[in-house]
DNA sequence: ATGGCTGTCCCTGACAGA
């Protein structure tokens, strides 16, 4: 079974990228954000056509998150934003697939630490927390997979010294990812890969994609569950060598069937 | 370099992203 998460940067401009890049690598569940579409602007009958069914929350140009799950498999128990938070931005969804529960988030961005966008992250962040710790209750089979906006160590980060307890590091926000950490959930790609400069997302300015100066800010934290099934998790670049590509690439993962 | 690029919106400039 593969999970992959890919925040698409507006899924009206990205939908043949993503058709293309689930024809060359089928995935069981894919995770988008992003959309930056209205619900009712979602492209359905083509995700159809591919062989995938839906189930996406949307919001009309922020934000917007869809999960994909090929037509053979169901998507159950499907649950939009965090329930009994009144959020006005739609940053999550979550679905059963093949006994998995799979949520997908869109993390805030949060501007920078002295932002008002910052203190709405932490917010965000505690209630996710509380969200996922009552999901685990219920779902020993879980992955959290999405653009969480956290660069959780410094060799997550270009520049670490440059970034210092910048938004996306600082020290608030990296308490929170390991809080997650501390629910039972396990950062599946450093469970294969100790490397540094492993990114996920890429400035569209200043060359930085080739220059490879980016951050790993896309994330599939897994219960142990599904630890015990991890074969594989890699950092697809393919995608942002395309043209007109998103500035986030996704992230697969390979679990024991 | 409070810059660089991309996407969206009652669109030609502002906002947001990270």
């Amino acid at each position: 079974m593969k999970l992959a998460t890919w925040n698409v940067n507006s899924l009206k401009v990205r939908l043949p990228q993503v058709l293309q890049w689930l024809a060359d690598s089928p995935v069981d569940a894919l995770c988008l954000q992003e959309l930056k579409m209205d619900q009712d602007a979602f492209p359905l009958a083509e995700i159809e056509a591919a062989g995938y069914r839906a189930a996406w929350f949307g919001q009309k140009t922020y934000n917007g998150v869809a999960i994909l799950t090929p037509a053979a498999y169901q998507l159950e128990d499907v649950v939009a934003g965090i329930p009994g938070y009144d959020d006005p931005q739609r940053r999550v969804i979550a679905a059963t697939i093949n006994g998995v529960r799979v949520i997908c988030a869109y993390f805030v961005n949060g501007e920078s630490v002295d932002s008002p966008k910052y203190a709405y992250k932490l917010e965000w962040l505690a209630r996710m927390e509380a969200y996922v710790a009552d999901e685990l209750t219920r779902h020993p089979r879980l992955a959290l997979l999405g653009d969480y906006n956290i660069a959780p160590e410094d060799r997550d980060l270009y520049d670490p010294e440059g970034w210092r307890e910048q938004v996306l590091c600082s020290t608030p926000e990296r308490e929170a990812f390991r809080r997650l950490q501390g629910l039972g959930l396990t950062d599946s790609f450093r469970l294969f890969n100790q490397e540094e400069k492993q990114f996920s997302w890429w400035d569209y300015r200043a060359m930085m994609f080739r220059r490879n100066l980016g951050v790993r800010i896309d994330h599939i934290l897994i219960t142990d569950e599904l630890k015990a099934r991890a074969q594989a998790c890699v950092i697809d670049k393919t995608p942002r060598k395309w043209e007109r590509p998103s500035d986030h690439t996704p992230v697969v993962l390979t679990l024991a069937d």
